[in-house]
DNA sequence: CGTCATTTGTCCGTATGTATA
DNA sequence: CTATACATACGGACAAATGAC
């Protein structure tokens, strides 16, 4: 690992172990280049990158400061976490039931987003999420089959991000969402247990590699009184960068 | 302006405006650094900056490349966008009423979010949006008045944020933001055109000065179908950088 | 399959500007 | 006014990824 992310796993530890709480100043750079025995470019990535993860806010003239953590519970809009992942941290029971797998050619929607004509065909998967045995989430997805040329039963019970990313070596880069909240349709009041909500909360995704070529699209519909967003906004553009 | 942020809004009006097209490479570093006479440093910052607000996508190895521009629409959920800001882009009409304005004290939400006793007072600002005629958002938000000792009906009719900025000095810094979908209370079926919808969008925020001082707490709850957010999600951490 | 030129990523040292206290 | 701290900018060195051969 790069030394600005090890400074950055190292101060973000302190900030979530108490070592380090709100309010409280940070040393200056200098001194974190002391303590580091890093550079000030090395430093300074990582100060950065802890500002625009919301942990500290820099601030010209001054050390910086701890900043309160945003609760732990909702979603960060700004992260790509797959369902396992985001079960790591939780002390809830989830089980992922796949629904429906098969191939589809030729609609409308898909062609327009992927720019592609009807020869070309993808993977339609539907997934439902159980959390403490209600089904609150319901996930169709479709990936283009020239890039993901094979998908079975076991892989979409599975972890799909992990078979795309360790076995099939695709560098998966960034995701853009929309976030809508409509009625349910039929197929999301058949398949969730909405008891008395008549409408749903509507993720939509496209995700591109790092090549830039969309590979997925799809939504994931949830009960709205199971999910939360969280997101850090900023007053201007925020400054950046090195990389 | 700086330099860095002078190439940033150079190739941002490039890709609004055509002149670089979705999925097109840009020059090289060492060509932009010839192009515009500034070090790799600064040309660097500003292409880091154009990815972490996704108008680019940067790979190690090979130029970066032009994403899709992302629907100007939706409301982009890592800014913070006064209405008037807002509307500058919009073509609707749009109507800002001020059904309230007082002073509350010793309310137990405020006191634990601001951390102060019941002696502190707050503004308490109700406020109306109607768009196209309909009110279709109701915002309550609470100021701090040690930090903003005057507000007035002119003032809250107007821009609030301007107001602070510009006439009181104070540097805004970030806002922490959560979203959630919940039942319509009495207060928002009363100040909101609901029609048949008997649920809402919630949008509560704290915003910090840049010296970490929250100073405002509120929230804005919108009518469903007059709202959609959109963000850009990344897989990893964002490298990030040297400010 | 490795090789090689190109391109981006990381890291360092230094100088100067600007905001804060 | 002054000392401190962060912000911007430059130039150079080496590492790592990519694409073409």
């Amino acid at each position: 690992m790069s030394k600005y992310k090890k400074v950055y796993h190292d101060i973000k530890a302190k900030i979530s172990n108490g070592t380090l709480v709100a309010k409280q100043e940070l040393p200056s750079e200098s001194e974190l280049m002391q303590h580091y025995g890093f550079s000030k470019d090395t430093i300074r990535k990582a100060l950065s990158l802890l500002e625009i993860n919301g942990y500290i806010q820099k601030q010209q003239g001054r050390n910086s400061i701890v900043l309160e953590r945003h609760l732990p519970k909702p979603q960060i809009l700004s992260e790509i976490k797959t369902v396992s992942e985001l079960n790591h941290s939780s002390s809830h029971q989830v089980k992922t039931t796949l629904s429906s797998l098969y191939i589809v050619q030729g609609e409308e929607e898909l062609m327009h987003i992927f720019n592609v004509n009807e020869q070309i065909d993808f993977y339609r998967i539907g997934r439902t999420r159980e959390i403490d045995g209600e089904r609150v989430e319901y996930e169709v997805s479709y990936f283009d089959r020239r890039i993901v040329p094979f998908i079975n039963r076991d892989i979409a019970e599975q972890s799909i991000y992990h078979y795309l990313e360790s076995e099939l070596g695709l560098k998966i880069s960034h995701s853009q969402r929309e976030i809508v909240f409509r009625y349910a349709n039929e197929e999301e009041e058949n398949t969730l247990d909405l008891g008395e909500y008549n409408m749903i909360v509507s993720v939509t995704s496209t995700t591109y590699l790092a090549d830039g070529r969309p590979f997925q699209y799809g939504s994931i519909s949830y009960r709205p009184d199971k999910i939360t967003f969280a997101s850090t906004a900023t007053r201007e553009i925020k400054h950046s960068s090195t990389n």
